[in-house]
DNA sequence: TAACCAGATTGACCCGTGTCAATCGAAAGC
DNA sequence: GCTTTCGATTGACACGGGTCAATCTGGTTA
């Protein structure tokens, strides 16, 4: 079966980064900043609080990582996930503090590299901008997708979507084998993912199981039986199913 | 929002909208191309279609204009209103194709510039790029925002947070007379916007109302009566607040 | 091995929001 | 002036998803 022909309906999320420039002349000074910089996080570390300012650009080496904002009652909405080869902060003004919380889901890696440094490095590396304004371009693209669910999507929607949103980032980036992927959360998680509770998380994926549409070994491995219905179950439009293929730079 | 702190667009249609960089030199170009490229479009027309491929930047001089995705059954979700001073696509990748529907919400003059013309006007004005950031981070922290309402926030939440938003945002260029502010949508378009269904909204907008936290004269003039209860029942930080409230820069 | 614990699962019930439909009000057109 | 029309308003009712609470499961620690 052919997946790749029903993941055409979003391109735009599959603008997938990953670390593979397209020309690598001169990426050797990167390659060292991003060495030079790097560190660990333990799975469930806060590596940056919400209110706090940052002035320094996160590369995502290995890992996921969680962006969120609370509501004051500490009802927690995950805004993004930040995979394997992302970029955060690249753009924030230079005054814009950080609103956002940054949790590593798994243990994770990333390149915290000060502003001015990662300055310089994109003025040396146009290719390097040129990701940046993908990542940019793929990020508004991946919230305006989940606006369009979060406002007027039903629970099944949502998960649908979800999974597809994540097998075609995880797809982007190797980490998706066959029809199948690691999927490193807990469904509490994955509600605030998708905005539900993680009962109804757990109802979905249960009712999803029962009609054949994913299969899950153990919890976190996700097999993708049926790309088609699910997508239709994520109301993803079968007339933007057309062929492109997924950007790698 | 942060927008106005670089930029202000004086949507003065028989003038001319003018366009004020922190520093003006080198913008004679810019005037002059926002000048060429501009057009009209009615109420409700619509600008560019989903799934359409764009390779212009607009440019907002005047009105309002919504960016919105449809599910396949036809709901409509609203990702962004654009406002006069907005600048829209500045970073989309090159092949990528615009999945957002644009509509004019309100009369509204845009300069729809060329691709190719917008980088070179980029490449010369430094200010110009700085600007573009600027919205990028701006819109980015307004998605972040709503889209922790849509997962979290009741109806009355995101409808009490649609108008802070709206209210800061029109302030910002100028367009809010002492609390009170011009609101051009009906409550159907609101509800679009906030992922509530239109008899919904208008309940919460009475019982705002009734509370006597804003008030309606017509139905599109809105005056907001009690700033902190608002904030409040929008699920603001009150210690947030005062950042992005307050300033009138 | 047994106790333990976090997360998944399931059922019962409640409540917020959607839907449907009727009515009202005001602006626009003839 | 009268009619038409679109949007706002309100009530009645249905239902999706939240909440609470009771197991169940598999993995971890003593």
């Amino acid at each position: 079966m052919n997946i790749a022909s029903h993941l055409t309906a979003n391109a735009d999320v599959m603008n997938g980064p990953t670390w593979h420039l397209p020309d690598t002349s001169g990426s050797a000074a990167l390659e060292r900043t991003l060495k030079t910089h790097r560190r660990g996080h333990r799975a469930g570390s806060m590596i940056e609080l919400e209110g706090g300012k940052s002035n320094v650009t996160y590369c995502v080496l290995s890992g996921w990582l969680s962006l969120s904002k609370s509501m004051p009652d500490g009802q927690r909405q995950i805004i993004d996930f930040a995979l394997p080869g992302d970029i955060l902060n690249p753009t924030s003004a230079d005054n814009a503090s950080s609103t956002l919380q940054i949790e590593a889901v798994t243990y994770t890696t990333v390149s915290a590299i000060p502003r001015n440094i990662w300055g310089s490095l994109t003025d040396g590396l146009p290719q390097l901008s040129l990701l940046e304004n993908r990542i940019i371009a793929g990020t508004f693209s991946r919230f305006s997708e989940r606006m369009l669910r979060l406002g007027k999507g039903s629970a099944e929607a949502r998960i649908a979507y979800a999974l597809i949103e994540l097998y075609i980032r995880l797809s982007a980036i190797g980490q998706v084998h066959g029809d199948s992927f690691h999927l490193p959360l807990t469904q509490q998680t994955l509600g605030e993912f998708v905005g539900l509770s993680s009962v109804h998380v757990c109802r979905m994926v249960r009712r999803l199981s029962r009609l054949g549409v994913i299969s899950m070994e153990g919890h976190m491995a996700i097999t993708i039986l049926d790309m088609g219905t699910l997508a239709n179950i994520a109301g993803i439009d079968p007339g933007r199913l057309e062929n492109s293929i997924i950007p790698r730079l």
